[in-house]
DNA sequence: CGCAAACCTTAACATAGGTTGTTGCTGCCC
DNA sequence: GGGCAGCAACAACCTATGTTAAGGTTTGCG
């Protein structure tokens, strides 16, 4: 296998044309759109692309930037203290929105592209999504909706971590969740997945320092839960690290 | 002064007569609202309400419950891990709102009162908040939006606390968050407002152990940033601890 | 009035995780 | 081809926070 580099900075992309498919992929699971609407979204995703190089800044804190539908490459919310300690506060992966629609609030995090990245702009799909009938909303508004509540979601399980996990839970939750999104968004296999991320960035996700990131990285290897190396993960013990993390998937819509 | 009870467990309410201010008073910040909102508003806090005791369970982990407001009292979103770690994810205060309207996930986290609590019916709002003009909402609809947005906000504040910030700087900026909430729910004077929570709660909300929260509590007092005591603080320097804290005001609605 | 429960406080000790610093590997660029 | 940058790995030491256990205080109640 190639060892392929933790920060590729930019080389490799996705084939090409294959850019619409975790959106389409991941709203069609929030809920059942019309071919219409797909090709919508199919559309958004062709349409003229933002690009960031790994280390851009999406926008900055405090901006209130338009929808956008992340299509390749990661990103995340991240905040920093005054003296430079910073927090991840969210992963963005393929397939995830970025802004919101107007009456929005100055956001409280930065968003910064961990790899090279490629935006779209995800405002014809809330219009769209949005403008119907309100409450009992079309397919595309449904789906929208279910991925601002599932970021939610992500939130509170993050707010679990950091508050009462520790080094090694918080290391499994995490790849447990990017695992699970990552296959929503037809990017992970069963078990394995690529991870373009640094220690560093995992330390700042997960509230620890990076050495103590590697201590528990090495502990997971000798456990022989995960393999971990070249910026792929596979998962050898589901269940075992499921059990770890106290780990439950991301539930999808209900109503 | 009264010492006042820590777990008041049901003895004091508000003043008859006052329940409706908080909720009126906060969406009214969020957006301006026209005379036949607020009156609905005030309606809602006037209906027939649902009364809670201390500890009680508002709805379970899983749940999908529908909106309600919370008009006297405190709770708190709280997640519990398999072997009995608790996390107070958000305290809820006079004012918030609990549910969402149907299109909603099951809830990750339960949601308890922590002191004797009274919710209203929030279904009339939403419906009345969303029905109309889809995206240039009405005032009302535009409010509920807000708020929505601003529990987002603290949750991420949750986050960088838990990840990032010192037991001492947790609580200091946990103690900035409730006072500005409760100021704009007018429960809070300029300085000092009633904290209705055990040690213990904190340390479940900070991701601290009950003693540590002691000795936290101990210190910032021996500082002269605060008194507490008998469920009531004081904040004697603002401006200290805030920056401490390096705490930003929640912000209001723009767009 | 006196007891019991719930809560706060303190101390002594244990440990997860932070900090600093060094090494070695890999790919990249001049 | 040698030096440089970015990253993983490892060691030694330090500190914030957790744990356990014990007393002290307040509140509520019989």
């Amino acid at each position: 296998m190639l060892p392929v580099r933790l920060h590729p900075g930019g080389s490799e992309g996705p084939p090409p044309g294959a850019e619409a498919q975790p959106l389409q992929r991941r709203l069609g699971r929030l809920a059942s759109l019309s071919p219409a609407e797909m090709a919508m979204i199919a559309e958004a995703c062709r349409g003229p692309l933002r690009e960031l190089p790994a280390r851009g800044e999406i926008h900055p804190e405090g901006a209130c930037p338009p929808p956008a539908a992340l299509v390749s490459g990661w990103a995340c919310r991240i905040r920093m203290l005054a003296d430079g300690r910073r927090q991840i506060v969210a992963f963005l992966l393929p397939g995830d929105l970025i802004g919101r629609p107007p009456p929005c609030l100055p956001a409280p995090c930065a968003a910064l592209a961990l790899t090279r990245v490629l935006l779209a702009d995800a405002q014809p799909l809330f219009a769209a999504g949005f403008t119907e009938h309100p409450p009992t909303q079309t397919g595309l508004g449904r789906a929208l909706r279910a991925a601002e509540l599932q970021e939610e979601v992500l939130l509170r399980d993050q707010v679990v971590r950091l508050g009462r996990q520790t080094a090694y839970e918080r290391l499994a939750s995490l790849l447990l969740e990017l695992r699970q999104r990552l296959e929503t968004a037809g990017l992970a296999q069963q078990r394995g997945f690529a991870l373009p991320l640094t220690q560093e960035v995992l330390a700042d996700a997960l509230g620890l320092s990076v050495v103590h990131v590697n201590r528990t990285v090495q502990q997971m290897r000798r456990d022989r839960l995960i393999e971990l190396r070249g910026g792929q993960v596979i998962i050898l013990q589901p269940e075992a690290l499921r059990s770890v993390a106290d780990w439950q998937d991301i539930p999808g819509l209900r109503d």
